[in-house]
Parts: C-alpha cells; sequence; structure tokens
DNA sequence: CCAAGTGTATCGTTGTACTAATACAGTAAG
DNA sequence: CTTACTGTATTAGTACAACGATACACTTGG
C-alpha cells in the first residue's frame, strides 16, 4: 500500500499516510477491526520518524475511521453502511461549503460552479 | 470599501484586501482604467504596511485584474464580458477540479458532490 | 510477574508564510 | 529640472506547521 510516498511533496508526510489508509478504508479494502501496522513498525517501513505516522493515526482518529488503543495497538472501526453514508453527506456538504466561499473570494457564481462541475463528472463517466 | 478589514482573521491581511478589491472587480464596480488608491495611500487608510498592500496588488496582477505601473499607479485592467465569463469558467474548472482531488482524499464520490452542491444552492436561491 | 510490544507526551530543529521596515527607482506635474 | 508622488526590491522579525528525537506509560502473551 505505500509503494511510494513523496517526502518532497507539498503536503505534508502525514497528509498522504493518512490519505491511503482514509481511501482504503473508505473504499472497503480495510475492514472494521483490522490491525494497522504499529507505529514504529510503518515509521521503518516510510523512513520516516514514528512521531509523524503518529500525526496520521490523530488524524485519522479525530475522523473517525480508526481507533487507537493504548499498549494494543491501533484498529480500523467498523461503520455501518448507513454511517459510511452519511458521512460521506457530510463531508461532502463541508467539501462544497469550503468551495463556495472560495468561490465567493473569486467572483465565481454558483451557476458556473454548477455547469464545471457537471462537465468534469461528465468527462469522467460519460 | 474598506471599512472592516480583520488583523486577527485566519485569512491573511493581504488576501482580505485583494478579495475585496477583486470581487467589485468581477461585479462591475470598478470599470477598466479605474485608477486604484496608491500604495501608500490604502495602507495608510488601512492601518497595514504598504508592502502587504503590494502583495494584494500583485495577486490581482497575476490574476489578471489590475495592472501596476511604476511610477503611475494601479489600474483596473479593462476586460471584456466575453472574456470575463471564459474568466469564470476556467476560474471555476479550477476550484472543482481541486474539490474534487480534495473529495478523492478524504473517499467522497462525484455523486455526493453534486447532490450537495445543488442543496447548498437550492438553499441560496429556492 | 515480566519482557516485548504497543501508543503517549514533551521538547527541539527546521522550513515557510505573513507582515513590516527601509532604501531604491520610475513618472509626471509644476 | 525639481519635487512629490508612484511602484520595486531587499531584508528582518514573528508565528506556526512539519518533522524528528527521546523518555514515558499501558497492554498482552509467555
Amino acid at each position: 500500500m505505500f509503494d511510494k510516498i513523496d517526502p518532497r511533496s507539498p503536503t505534508p508526510l502525514y497528509e498522504q499516510i493518512a490519505g491511503r489508509i482514509r481511501v482504503a478504508i473508505a473504499a472497503g479494502e480495510l475492514e472494521g477491526g483490522h490491525n494497522l501496522s504499529s507505529v514504529r513498525q510503518l515509521a521503518s517501513t516510510l523512513r520516516v520518524n514514528p512521531a509523524t505516522v503518529v500525526q496520521a493515526y490523530r488524524e485519522l482518529e479525530r475522523e473517525g475511521f480508526v481507533e487507537l488503543r493504548h499498549g494494543a495497538g491501533t484498529f480500523v472501526r467498523g461503520v455501518s453502511e448507513q454511517r459510511k453514508k452519511s458521512e460521506r453527506v457530510r463531508g461532502a456538504a463541508q467539501l462544497v461549503r469550503g468551495l463556495l466561499a472560495e468561490a465567493a473570494r473569486l467572483g465565481v457564481n454558483g451557476e458556473d460552479l454548477r455547469t464545471a462541475l457537471d462537465h468534469e463528472l461528465g468527462r469522467k463517466v460519460p
């Protein structure tokens, strides 16, 4: 899962790490109860400091994707399909609000955004 | 135009300044050729360092909204309605691509985004 | 119980964004 | 020309995020 991680990328290491795991969970590749690599183990694999892995795990914990158990390990949280969907909707709403704020800042209206989104989505799934 | 500017806001001062002017231009309140306040003048008005105003003007220049003329002043660029629209479309597309990248990072799919966008827009313009 | 594993907490170094200070260079009206 | 205005460039200080180093505390299998 972690063949390529780029230390020179503008996106922080811990974000890259969290990102991989996040999508793996969201895609169902990692099921609830799965025991993730330990902090030191993953850090060693990635040639990264353990604290950086911890930061990634903490972010995933705040988002409700994993659970850190002191002395035991880090485990993927089991979430129902129902919950998964509502979480996706909540996440989407938050993203869209950010988008609208940014758009207002640039003088771009909502209709332009809808058109652009349809255009981008249409390209991917025609 | 600059009654309230917040030094304690998380958004940088120069972004706040650029934002006001940007929307004013996009909304047509400032027409092409209009001479903006000088760097020092605006800085004095806002109780801010001139270099901060310069940074705002530079950002607007990169985006093609204004033109800085050494020794003369800073002027609003005249842009045709056609160009304005295409610029808006370009800006919207860029924003949406960023949104999609962020969404992928979080495991949110495009359909969820479209639903969320429609929802948010529907609330504002029912 | 205890040893080897796990996460936790704290601190220091580094890099970068933001803001300011100050000296420089072009323009144009008188 | 001169002067009073414009933008330009360089530098410094501050704040904060990212990353790493190291010592601590909990859990579990033997």
